[in-house]
DNA sequence: GTCTATATGCAGATAGAC
DNA sequence: GTCTATCTGCATATAGAC
C-alpha cells in the first residue's frame, strides 16, 4: 500500500542524511545511497526523478529543521539585541554540534542545483537577521544601518568564522562568545550592555 | 627552442584566463581552453600534467594579483584604521569591476583542488587583516578584540555582501560605502572618526 | 516492484599519424 | 611537437528478467 511506499522513500532520504552527516557528497551518490538503504539503484528512480532532485530534498530538510531551530530562538526571552545575538550563537552551536553535516551544508564543492538552494538558504538567514535589525533600528536601540547590508555581513561573518574549526572537526571554547561580541560591536551595540 | 614552448604555455593559461573571465569554471574545460588558445588537447598535456594543475596555476595567478593590490593599498597613507578600510574598499572595488572573474574566484561552485586553493587565500586574506587589526589594538586605536575572529569574520563579511551583486551582475553605487561603515562598527572604531 | 546488468554521456587523458 | 581520433573511468540513468 500506500505507507509502505513511503517508507522506501523515507527510507532513502535517510540513507542520504546518513551519508551526508558521515561523508559528505562523496558518499551521497546514487549507488551509495541505494546500498545503504538496502534497495538496488535502480529502485531509487521509482521515488525520485534523479540525482539532484534527491539530494535537493535532503538538503532543504535539513536546512529547514536548523532555520526553524534559528527562528524559534530568536522569538526567545530577551531585548531586541537579544534576538539578533540568539540567531548567530544557535546557528553556530548547532553547526559545531554536527561538525561533517555543517560543513556540507554551509560550504562544501556541490553541483549546481544544490548550490542554487544554498543561495535560497542563505537569504533566508539573512532575512531573519534583517527583520530583527530594523526593528531594533527603530527602537533606536541600534543606530542606522542598511539592515539588508549588516544582515548579509553577518551571515558570511559568522559562516566564514565557523567553516575553520569545522573543517578541522574542532573548535576553540570560546569561538562563540568571540564571534557574539563580534556580532555585537557590528550591529554597533553598545559592548558594556551585553558581554 | 624554450621561448617558444613558454610561450605556447602562457598562451593555455592566458585562454583559461579568458574564459574564466567570461564563463566561468564551466568554458574552462580541457577542450575549451586548447580550442580558445588554437591548439588541440592532446597538446595540452604537453605543457600540464593535467586539468587540475592548469587551473590552479590560473587561480592562484588571479588571486595573487588581488592580493598585492589589497596588500599594496593597506600600505598606503592613513592611520591604522584607514589600512583596514583600504583592504575591504580595494577589494570590493576590484571585485565590482570584474563580476563574472569575481564570482569564479570567490563563490563559485569548484571541485576540490581549486577549492582548496580558494581556502588557502582566504587566509591570506585573512592574515591582511589580522596583522593590521593587531596593530591597531596594540596601539589602542582599537578595542580589546580577538584579531583572527574578527579578521575571519570580515573576510567572510565582504564576500559574503558581495556575492549578491556579483551573481546579479550589478552592484548598487552605495555597496562599498555600507560595507565600509559595517566594516568600522565591526572593528569597533568610532564611527563619527571615519564616516 | 525490485532486482541485475547494461546503456549513455561526459570530460579527462592517451596513442599513433604526420 | 602538434594534430586527429580514440580510450578510459565514472556516475547517472534505463531495460528487461524475475
Amino acid at each position: 500500500m500506500q505507507a509502505r511506499l513511503d517508507a522506501q522513500r523515507e527510507a532513502l532520504l535517510a540513507a542520504a542524511v546518513a551519508l551526508l552527516s558521515e561523508q559528505g557528497y562523496a558518499g551521497c551518490s546514487v549507488v551509495g545511497v541505494a546500498a545503504r538503504a538496502g534497495v538496488s539503484t535502480g529502485s531509487v528512480y521509482r521515488y525520485f526523478p534523479g540525482k539532484a532532485e534527491l539530494v535537493v530534498e535532503v538538503f532543504r530538510g535539513l536546512v529547514g529543521r536548523e532555520v526553524q531551530a534559528v527562528e524559534q530562538a530568536a522569538d526567545g526571552p530577551g531585548d531586541l539585541i537579544d534576538r539578533v545575538v540568539a540567531i548567530v550563537e544557535t546557528f553556530a552551536n548547532r553547526a559545531l554540534k554536527a561538525p561533517r553535516l555543517a560543513f556540507a551544508l554551509l560550504a562544501e564543492p556541490v553541483d549546481a542545483p544544490v548550490e542554487a538552494e544554498r543561495l535560497v538558504f542563505r537569504q533566508v538567514f539573512q532575512q531573519a537577521f534583517a527583520r530583527h535589525v530594523t526593528e531594533a533600528v527603530k527602537a533606536g536601540v541600534l543606530p542606522p544601518q542598511e539592515a539588508a547590508i549588516t544582515a548579509a555581513a553577518l551571515v558570511g561573518a559568522v559562516a566564514e568564522v565557523l567553516v575553520g574549526p569545522l573543517s578541522a572537526g574542532v573548535a576553540s571554547a570560546d569561538t562563540v562568545p568571540n564571534l557574539v561580541r563580534f556580532t555585537l560591536r557590528a550591529l554597533g551595540a553598545d559592548d558594556a550592555a551585553h558581554s
